[in-house]
DNA sequence: GAAAAGCGTGAAGCCTCGTAACGCTGATAA
DNA sequence: TTATCAGCGTTACGAGGCTTCACGCTTTTC
C-alpha cells in the first residue's frame, strides 16, 4: 500500500527540555549528545555575536546558519523557532549575570562589607559592558507578546541574581551595619539600591552617557555605587 | 521612442525634512499640506498603537496600512522606509517627554523647590507608564547599526529634556539650597539623580518589579525620588 | 480648461520564516 | 556481520513582509 507511517515524524522541536537524544539523568553523555550540545552552543554563540552587531530585533536564522556553514532549516533540529532560541539566550544571560556576581565573592575579603557591596556593583556594570548583548536581552525592551512565564527559567534565574545581593545584605545585617531610616524593609531597600545602580548602567549601556569621557564615567559610577550602598542600608564606615 | 522620462521619478521619499508639498517657512499650510500632515500623524499613531501591542521589533508596514485602510506601498509616500518611520517616532517620543516635563512646571508653586523636583520625577514616571511604547523607543535596547546622529533631532530633543532638570537645579542653586559633598558638579549630580530615578522607572516599565503591588511601588518610587533629590544636591527641607 | 503635482493601487522581485520529504551517517541490535 | 534505526542536514516549497515600478485618479496651479 502507500505511506505506512514510516519515520513516524522526525521528532522535531526539542522544545521544553527534552532533547531528542536525552539520556537518563546522571548517565554520561554519549558522543552524539556531546556533539549535539556543542552545536547548540555554537548556535547560541553565533546568535549572540549577531545580536551584538545587529541587535536582537534583526536576528535572522539565515545569518546564524551561514555563520555555522549550515542551511537555515538545519537549525530547527535544535530550536523549534526563533522565540525558543531567544528564550534560551535570555535564560543563559541571567545565568551569566549570576555567575559574574558570584565570581566577585572570592575576590574580596568576606568581612569587608563595603568592599563587597561596591565590588558587586562594579561586577554588575562590568558584566553589562562586557556582554552588552546579554544585558540587552534581559533589560532591553521586551517583546510585549512574548512575556516569560512567571515560573519559567527566566524568573528563576532572575531571582537567583537578586538573592545574591540579599545574601550580601543579610551578612551585613548580622554584622550590625545595617539600618536605614527611609526603607526599613531589607528587600525593598535592595530593590532601590539595585535600581540606583541599574539606572546608571542602563543609561551607559544604551549610549545615553556617551558625552562623558570614560574616566568621568568611572568616577561617577563609583559615586553612584556609594549612594546605592547607603540606600541599601550600609552605614558609611569611612566617609 | 519609448519611455520619454515621463513623470521624472515620483519624488519619492520625503527623507530629510522636505515634504513634497513643503511650503515656504511661515506661509500658511495649504489644504494639501494639512491633509498630508494629518496622514503622517495617523501613520505614526497607528504605529505607536501597534508597537504598544506587539513591540517595536514586530512593527509591520502591512499592519499600519491595514489599520488606515491603505495598501502598504502607499506609506512610502510619507516615509522612505521602516527606519525613517522609527526615527520620526523616536524624535516625537523625546518631544513628548519634554512636553510632559514642561507641563509640570505650572502645577507646582515656583518657590517650592522640593515639590518641583519631586513632581518632575513623578512626571517622568507617569510619562513612562502612560506611554510605554514611547519610553521603550527611547530607552529600550537600541539597534546597534542604527545609532542616531550626534547632532540629529534625537540628540537635540534629549538635550532639551535634560536642560529642563538643569534649569530647575539652577533655580535651586540661586535659592541657596544646593550643595552636595559627593558630586560638586551640578551637571554630573543631575546625571546621577536622573540615573537613580530612571533605574526605578525602567525596571518598573519592563516588568521587573511586577512582584510588588502598586501601592508599594508608589511608596518606593517616592522614596527613590527623595534619594535622587539628595543626590542632585537639594538639602532636605523637611526630614 | 489644461498641465502638473501628489496620492493610492496592483503587479512583481527579493528575502525570510517555517514545513515537508528525502538521503546520509553512525550507533545499535540480532 | 549485517539489518535497522535515530538523528542530522539538505533541497524544494509555500506563506508573508518589504520595497520598487508603472499606472490611473484627484487636487492644485496656471
Amino acid at each position: 500500500m502507500a505511506a505506512e507511517a514510516t519515520r513516524k515524524a522526525p521528532a522535531r522541536t526539542a522544545a521544553g527540555g527534552g532533547t531528542p537524544t536525552a539520556g537518563a539523568t546522571g548517565t554520561a553523555p554519549t558522543r552524539r549528545e556531546r556533539a549535539r550540545a556543542a552545536t547548540v552552543e555554537e548556535i547560541k554563540n553565533a546568535a549572540l555575536d549577531l545580536i551584538r552587531d545587529h541587535g536582537s530585533a534583526n536576528l535572522r536564522f539565515t545569518d546564524i546558519a551561514r555563520t555555522l556553514g549550515l542551511t537555515p532549516p538545519a537549525l530547527y533540529r535544535y530550536f523549534a523557532d526563533r522565540d525558543e532560541l531567544l528564550t534560551a539566550l535570555v535564560t543563559d544571560s541571567y545565568d551569566s549575570l549570576s555567575d559574574a556576581l558570584d565570581a566577585t565573592r572570592g575576590t574580596v575579603p568576606a568581612d569587608d562589607l563595603d568592599a563587597r557591596f561596591l565590588a558587586t556593583c562594579g561586577a554588575y556594570r562590568s558584566w553589562a559592558q562586557d556582554s552588552p548583548e546579554r544585558f540587552a536581552l534581559i533589560f532591553g525592551s521586551p517583546v510585549p507578546g512574548y512575556a516569560a512565564p512567571p515560573d519559567g527559567p527566566t524568573a528563576v534565574a532572575g531571582r537567583r541574581a537578586m538573592d545574591h545581593v540579599l545574601e550580601l545584605l543579610a551578612d551585613t545585617a548580622t554584622a550590625g551595619r545595617l539600618g536605614h531610616p527611609l526603607v526599613p524593609d531589607t528587600e525593598q531597600a535592595t530593590i532601590l539600591a539595585w535600581a540606583t545602580v541599574h539606572g546608571f548602567v542602563t543609561l551607559e549601556a544604551h549610549g545615553h552617557l556617551h558625552a562623558l569621557d570614560p574616566a568621568t564615567r568611572d568616577h561617577l559610577f563609583t559615586t553612584q555605587a556609594r549612594l546605592a550602598a547607603r540606600t541599601a542600608g550600609l552605614t558609611p564606615a569611612s566617609p
